[in-house]
DNA sequence: TGGCCCTTACC
DNA sequence: GTAAGGGCC
């Protein structure tokens, strides 16, 4: 039988390979390479696609020490799929589910082949706690508020949902080390990061409530990439959120409520949650884009944030809310440039969260900030960067090259204020 | 997981 | 003069 790993780039406590491993069969470890989502990544230095190359280099090396080893595939799922029922007596395939539309619908594919040739397809909760329909309001919708969600997600929780998923080594099938292909056999760059095993920091976690909220202190867990591909796992981290910092462990509920949202809600991947706020007139300036795209706006900290971004895949979340705010409220441009842009940079970019907190920051998501809420980024600054440091570390010409600022504040926040007073009204 | 502006209370 | 609190955008 075959254990195909997808977003769940580990050995330990691995729901679905926990499972396969006890299932009677021998394991065979398997990755593809999907040739349609590296495909649309227009740039070949992808420090994503890097950090999975070494997770596999990591995993390989586990199974090692196993005896084993794991095949790493490149293509077509399905295609892929067909040659591997013509080279191995695959009984069954095993898997961890993936929520996001694309993977649903490849799953149901490679389901059907399995069952034409006479194997099982099985899929196991993983990549979260709570999934699906687990989490329901009373009159069995699902929830679209955050708060009432995660009372009922801390209710519904017992130590069994957290524990670890117990595995054992000896129903790995007994392999001589498998290829695994360089990056550039799949049209990809050496980037600058380093994959390394993820760990729970209790310095950081302890004190995550305090700190989180300034963006020079970079008081944060790193492990948005770890959770988005799964080299941590779920379980380890909610047990510890609940051992050490409440506040993290909400972090980690609104990762799930924003995953079962777009597991009911499909169509939020195109549209607003709230279906009048896509009638709002984005004036889609693309030169003012750019400059927002390239940190040119005139304003210290959304520069910052964006040089952060370009410069390392990564954005303090702070200032997430800061740049995403001055784009569809300042700009008044469509929040699904900025979330395509996110998605085109951000090392822990996961279509749920991003697509949720676009949402939230343009105001027309499920729980969404008011439309009149508007950051001042001069007042963001000063609560938070107080000092300058963040905008000194990634901005430092901030006061040399300066630039007329793209747009003035006050008139700015009049214009969003009537623009979607405007939508809202006409479409009531 | 805001901001702005007005009020009031106090120095 | 200014800090704190409330209503509205």
């Amino acid at each position: 039988m075959l254990f195909w790993f997808r977003r769940d780039l580990r050995l330990e406590d691995n729901a679905g390979l926990a499972e396969a491993l006890q299932s009677g069969y021998k394991v065979l470890p398997v990755f593809i390479f999907d040739e349609e989502i590296l495909s649309r990544l227009d740039d070949k230095y992808d420090r994503r696609v890097d950090y999975i190359h070494q997770a596999l280099a990591h995993i390989r090396e586990d199974l090692a020490t196993f005896g084993s080893s794991i095949k790493t595939c490149f293509g077509k799922p399905l295609e892929v799929f067909k040659k591997l029922f013509t080279e191995h007596d695959i009984a069954a395939v095993y898997c961890n589910r993936d929520y996001e539309p694309q993977a649903i619908k490849r799953d149901m594919a490679i389901k059907k082949l399995a069952e034409e040739k006479g194997a099982g397809f099985y899929d196991f909760k993983d990549q979260v706690i709570f999934e699906h329909r687990d989490i329901l309001k009373a009159d069995g919708m699902p929830y679209t508020i955050y708060t009432p969600y995660s009372n009922k997600w801390k209710a519904s929780l017992t130590p069994a949902d957290y524990s670890a998923r117990k595995w054992r080594t000896e129903a790995f099938e007994k392999l001589k080390a498998l290829p695994l292909p360089g990056l550039e056999a799949i049209g990809f760059e050496k980037t600058d990061i380093t994959f390394t095993v993820p760990v729970l920091n209790a310095a950081i976690i302890d004190s995550y409530d305090q700190y989180r909220d300034f963006p020079a202190m970079d008081h944060t867990t790193h492990l948005g990439i770890a959770l988005r591909f799964g080299t941590i796992s779920i379980r380890k981290c909610v047990a510890f959120a609940l051992e050490h910092n409440q506040t993290w462990l909400n972090e980690l509920i609104w990762r799930e409520f924003f995953m079962q949202i777009l597991f009911h809600f499909p169509k939020v991947v195109t549209h607003s949650f709230k279906a009048k706020y896509d009638h709002i007139k984005w004036r889609n300036n693309e030169e003012e884009f750019e400059r927002w795209c390239n940190g040119e706006t005139g304003y210290p900290i959304v520069d910052a944030g964006m040089k952060q971004l370009n410069a390392t895949g990564r954005m303090h979340n702070r200032v997430r809310m800061i740049v995403a705010s001055f784009l569809c409220k300042h700009l008044l441009i469509d929040w699904r440039w900025g979330e395509a842009y996110f998605a085109a940079k951000l090392l822990d970019y996961d279509l749920s969260a991003n697509n949720g907190n676009w949402q939230w920051a343009a105001g027309c998501g499920c729980d969404a900030a008011p439309y009149f809420r508007v950051f001042n980024p001069t007042t963001q600054t000063e609560k938070f960067d107080k000092k300058l440091e963040y905008i000194k570390k990634w901005n430092p010409g901030f006061q040399t090259d300066l630039k007329p600022p793209v747009v003035k504040h006050e008139f700015a926040r009049e214009r969003v204020l009537a623009v979607y007073k405007k939508a809202l009204e006409d479409n009531n």
